[in-house]
DNA sequence: GCTTTGTGCCAC
DNA sequence: AAACGTGGCACAAAGC
């Protein structure tokens, strides 16, 4: 049942439940917990339906509540405003209103800088406080929740996948709070461990606008190499480049693949430097001053925020936390990180979209590539996947190209599908996943380059631009459907996992970590990444958690493809740091 | 002075 | 344009 929560003047939170209760808001989280805690008389929990799962989780979170069920509103509006799925609905036919220009709030009370950040005793739900994103109603209820909703479940209830969009809707709201609780949890972070693999690296931190020794002995290194006065600045590219040039080191470009072509005394230090550098800028210690905070990293995940589906994150870099640094990933005292890892989600999830048997078949016993090998279709693993990253991505080129007719013969469902995916994209139109989310439609940029080539005076390069961007859009609508579907299992995934994991109850005699309430002695998502996750468990939970974590990965597979037989077999590790499950 | 663009590398 | 998709982020250079 869904329970539609709006804010009202004069400090309230009203309840759209047929009671139509309004409470003062700091009741609230007493009477969300009082509601969660319903289950025992076999009382369904409500589905809490707001405008932004981040404008009223966070606070019942930090009131140490945790809900079951959600609906966030401005998420699956996004969707179904767009899914082809919907296109007749009033909602897809309304003009762009007030939902459509919500950007998403911030989990944190804390902005990124920590000195700016809001006290721990900060009022839950603070109406003072002006709207940080819902922007003003273009007209009366133009941002009523409870019409939204009710446009939504006609919508959906008249689409031509209606099981399929209340899943997505499930799935994409169950993510939001997956997101909130684990900006709330926090990824357990060692920054004494971080500060030694700086300093291991580059030497002891220095002062404020200095290099670390390190970085200092190899620009000399590489002055010297270079014939160079010590004037020469290795972090200014046209400075570098010219003097590679005048000591006869001929390169274009100071990437690492082209350096490492080269044959010359400079290009080791170099390396050496770049290598370093980006350490230092990346996750240096400025980074574990501004993102590390009592033994926590907390990111912003944006639920939903690239265009296939797929969760953005900003602050922090932590969808690219490099392998290096992981290590600094380390669990609480007498807890653990139970990893788990998708083997190749995206073509398994092409097998199921596809209905492929022989794909799904590869699958089976494992390793995917190993499954194709096996087939015949190619001779070595290393064709296998690049052929199958080739068909997914768009490839051209190389041995990708060459492989790809093969396991278009041995797999001509998954192979026809993405093939037919990018012709529908180079056609300008649109594509869509498997539970409904559909691609935009190309920009002006896209029409204009189509245009310019049947213009009177097109001449070749027009032409040649015009094609470029029409396999480009190609290439983006074919990845999108896999892409997409990949991210919606890995929705489904969490949602499962979160599921059980609150349902494994307190950790039996377990010592509290020191993650906050209410997950303080459960065990809960720490960290997501796109086919990855790391629960923070009592150590004594790793064995349970790991075979939920592997329960889920099988619901998720059910509840997306059915009875087909398409496996999604996870690696699955229980250690202490981060950097030791791979 | 500021903002925008280009470069390059990290993750999946 | 590393002729293969999606991103974030830091820095220096270029633009205003």
């Amino acid at each position: 049942m869904h329970v539609v929560l709006t804010r009202e003047p004069g400090g309230t939170v009203r309840l759209h439940d047929g009671t139509q209760r309004a409470v003062p808001a700091a009741d609230l989280p007493a009477l969300v917990a009082d509601a969660e805690g319903g289950v025992h008389g076999g009382a369904a929990v409500p589905r809490w339906t707001w405008d932004d799962t981040n404008r009223w989780y966070p606070g019942l979170l930090r009131a140490g509540v945790r809900v079951e069920r959600s609906h966030d509103l401005r998420l699956v509006h996004r969707i179904l405003r767009h899914s082809t799925a919907t296109a007749g609905s009033e909602l897809a036919a309304a003009g762009v209103g007030a939902w459509d220009a919500m950007t998403p709030t911030p989990a944190g009370a804390a902005p990124p800088v920590g000195a700016r950040r809001v006290p721990q005793g900060a009022a839950l739900f603070d109406l003072a406080a002006p709207e940080r994103s819902a922007p003003a109603p273009l007209g009366a209820g133009a941002v009523d929740p409870v019409a939204e909703l009710r446009r939504q479940e006609d919508a959906v209830r008249g689409s031509s996948a209606p099981g399929r969009l209340r899943l997505l809707a499930a799935g994409e709201s169950a993510g939001a709070l997956v997101a909130a609780e684990m900006h709330h949890a926090g990824l357990p972070w060692r920054a004494d461990v971080h500060d030694a693999i700086l300093t291991d690296a580059l030497g002891p931190r220095p002062p404020e606008g200095q290099r670390p020794a390190r970085l200092e002995e190899l620009a000399r290194q590489i002055r010297t190499a270079l014939d160079a006065p010590p004037s020469l600045n290795p972090d200014s590219h046209p400075d570098l480049l010219k003097a590679m040039q005048y000591a006869g080191v001929g390169t274009r470009s100071l990437r690492k693949w082209e350096l490492e072509k080269l044959d010359h005394p400079v290009v080791a230090p170099l390396l050496e430097y770049k290598n370093l550098y980006r350490l230092l800028t990346a996750n240096g210690w400025h980074w574990l001053d501004e993102w590390v905070t009592d033994g926590r990293f907390r990111t912003e995940y944006v639920v939903g925020g690239v265009v296939t589906g797929r969760w953005a994150s900003t602050g922090g870099g932590a969808l690219q936390l490099p392998k290096g640094v992981r290590r600094a990933v380390v669990a609480d005292p007498g807890w653990c990180l139970v990893v788990a890892d998708v083997a190749q989600l995206e073509p398994r999830v092409l097998a199921g979209m596809a209905g492929d048997e022989a794909m799904a078949t590869a699958g089976r016993a494992g390793d995917l590539y190993a499954g194709i090998v096996a087939s015949g279709a190619v001779p070595t693993r290393e064709l296998a996947k690049v052929g199958m990253l080739g068909a997914m991505y768009g490839g051209t080129t190389g041995a990708s190209a060459q492989v790809l007719p093969r396991l278009g013969r041995e797999y001509p469902r998954a192979i026809a599908l993405v093939e037919e995916a990018a012709r529908t994209g180079e056609r300008g139109g649109v594509v869509t996943t498997w539970l409904g989310r559909s691609s935009p439609a190309p920009g002006s940029a896209w029409d204009e380059a189509q245009a310019g080539a049947f213009a009177d005076d097109a001449g070749a390069d027009a032409a040649a631009r015009a094609r470029s961007a029409t396999r480009s859009w190609g290439r983006f609508t074919r990845n999108f459907v896999v892409q997409g579907t990949a991210a919606e299992w890995a929705l489904c995934w969490l949602a499962s996992i979160r599921r059980r994991l609150w349902a494994l109850g307190v950790a039996d005699g377990a010592r509290p970590g020191l993650a906050p309430a209410p997950f303080a002695d459960r065990p809960h998502l720490a960290f997501f990444l796109h086919d990855e996750v790391v629960v923070h468990a009592p150590r004594e939970l790793a064995d349970v958690v790991a075979a939920e974590v592997r329960a889920a990965a099988e619901e998720a597979g059910r509840l997306l493809f059915g009875d087909f037989p398409v496996d999604f077999p996870l690696t699955v590790a229980a250690v202490d740091s981060y950097a030791d499950a791979k």
